[in-house]
DNA sequence: TTGGTTTATCGTTCATTGACGATAAACGAT
DNA sequence: ATCGTTTATCGTCAATGAACGATAAACCAA
């Protein structure tokens, strides 16, 4: 893994709403924006943006499905990076 | 380990500067600044800065001998760094 | 086809970051 | 005591980030 995608997903995850994000993502398996928007006390706009961080970063990626987005976090990135922390 | 401060860790770690400093010095186990700035293109004064940011985060620290500081990993930090993701 | 739902994007504002040079502070050696 | 070495900090500047409201886009249902 190179260092600047490892930063990219350092980066991402490096505010507290976007862990959070992360975390919720990773217990339900799958969720969409409104359902993290419902749990936070940021705008919706402010969510969308976080998981756009997210989705850029590529730990967590984004199937669109009508007018819905599902969230899923991106199991072979986040293995590679578990894999680098581990050796690291 | 809160969110709180796994955030400032990842965010000190959110910098491709940063993880080849980290990088290093887990490589070396520990070492000045003056040789930091040797190996990037960067002035001293940036260089400082940045291991400013990581000492702050906690996953490095620093002890003052003589004019030198003398970086190195806190393991104990590192170690709970990585069960955290492990377990994610 | 109109209306409601859901999400993404745009534009704005203020705060933070990353880089630099200059300078100060701490120390060892002469 | 002064000089060279090493590091930290200050001030500056441009770029990026975080939050918001407003708006657009995509879709489903009535």
């Amino acid at each position: 893994m190179k260092t600047e995608q490892l930063a990219k997903i350092f980066k991402a995850l490096g505010h507290p709403t976007r862990i959070k994000i992360v975390e919720h993502i990773i217990q339900i398996n799958t969720c969409v924006c409104g359902e993290i928007v419902n749990i936070f006390p940021f705008s919706q706009s402010t969510i969308s943006q976080h998981l756009k961080i997210l989705k850029e970063s590529g730990i967590v990626c984004g199937e669109v499905e009508g007018p819905k987005t599902y969230f899923c976090v991106d199991k072979a990135v986040l293995e590679q990076f578990r894999e680098y922390i581990k050796n690291l």
